[in-house]
DNA sequence: TCATTCTATTTGTAGTACATAATTTGGAAA
DNA sequence: TTTCCAAATTATGTACTACAAATAGAATGA
């Protein structure tokens, strides 16, 4: 055992074992604060500070007389914080920035699992609205929602989850160049009559292309160590 | 501003916006706790509850007598605690079970860009221990480091920490068929072979037919709402 | 100069008291 | 009896205090 641990983080994991134990189920309360206190022989500050961090991990919601309930753990919560606080390095970002990509391309396999109509009328929707729009913001936001959809169709809802807090991380920190959709080489249209009639694997080829613009501007977002591109005008 | 937040809790987003005003860069230590809590005119409780947030979250580290110091926060810090409590359930694990299967086949650019020969070695070394074994467990673990490598290659260290959890993760939860070397479509050989003179789009297709057993190992695993196959013998 | 001991400082733990909010209870009015 | 409002209850939230433990850095000695 690591005898290093702060009496805090010991009390986090006795009170994890404890539910794991007791068979406690999301939503059954857990003993109150001064109860756990006596239970695992620290003080009440100690067991706050446990809960505390099980709260900020989505293990834990408390509320005041109500007392600690028990939180299905969802697994970006602790990484909202992190995202939204502004403080992540160029690296980390760029970090993220390649996940998406990988995820989009490699993501292609259970689109096809789940092929649903809705999905696709929904993708051809938000197709129809690009072609009468020519407002850029309105093309970004389209863009985003398309994507957006692509997430949501590949079934996996921790995938989606994620997703939504890097929509909001990058669209806030990695602005769009003026020509990205000029310069795409596969439209969204080519991808969704892909998805309705192609394999994962030619998909993936198309996806491949269609972020090429993103492959290439993150070169240009992450790739100068030396200048300061922090507010590229 | 959400008031339903607890003091320490806002304390906590104050604490992150101090840094960032400050300009604190990794490494710098922090005011001490007693100079924070009159900085922000809350108690030293709530300013500890704060900061052992922060570091759950990666964000700082404490030592006595030390003080706060700042990390580069880590995005999987906070993962860890969530995935080794043995509390997730089975639709959370399929989910990152999935997410898996999309980087290693959505990862090929990022290994074509860092196709330096030291990992190329590496996995030559690793494919010439396989060839010599026999063991069932050996050929296991080789298997893990052959992939381990692929990660450490892609050059994104979020994405290499987030998948040695993975690997702690999956290797107690879930254990694989005996003949899965047996079944394998595309060996490690080939993919190497790939890496050194195919493309990206060549590499993807071989890398979808190599995990073609996870692919279908997943579905035996995760599919079967009814059953409990908690503890497969 | 180097090793050792001491000291001051800072985080870690505990106990207590009170504030705050929400649930529950109890009583009064319809 | 039912309805509604108010007070009591109760659990979490915040604060203050005191002391323990660890350790960086100063002081001391060989």
């Amino acid at each position: 055992m690591q005898k290093d641990l702060t009496l805090a983080e010991q009390t986090e994991r006795k009170i994890l074992k404890y539910i794991a134990e007791k068979g406690f189920q999301t939503g059954d309360a857990l003993p109150k604060e001064n109860e756990l206190s006596e239970i695992l022989g620290v003080s009440r500050v100690v067991v706050r500070e446990a809960l505390s961090r099980l709260r900020i991990l989505g293990f834990v919601e408390t509320r005041r007389k109500r007392g600690t309930v028990l939180t299905s753990p969802n697994i970006f919560y602790g990484i909202k914080t992190i995202l939204t606080s502004g403080t992540l390095d160029k690296d980390a970002l760029k970090d993220l920035y390649e996940v998406r990509l990988m995820l989009e391309i490699g993501m292609a396999d259970f689109l096809f699992m789940h092929r649903e109509e809705r999905y696709l009328a929904e993708l051809q929707k938000i197709i129809s609205e690009e072609n009468v729009t020519t407002d850029s913001e309105m093309l970004t936001r389209l863009d985003i929602r398309f994507h957006s959809t692509l997430y949501k169709m590949s079934g996996n809802k921790s995938l989606f989850a994620f997703q939504n807090l890097l929509n909001t991380l990058f669209a806030t920190f990695a602005p769009r160049r003026k020509d990205w959709k000029v310069k795409q080489i596969i439209s969204h249209e080519s991808l969704l009559e892909i998805l309705r009639s192609g394999t994962p694997d030619s998909f993936r080829v198309a996806m491949r292309l269609h972020l090429n613009t993103r492959f290439e501007n993150m070169h240009t977002l992450f790739l100068d160590k030396e200048a300061t591109p922090a507010n590229p005008s």
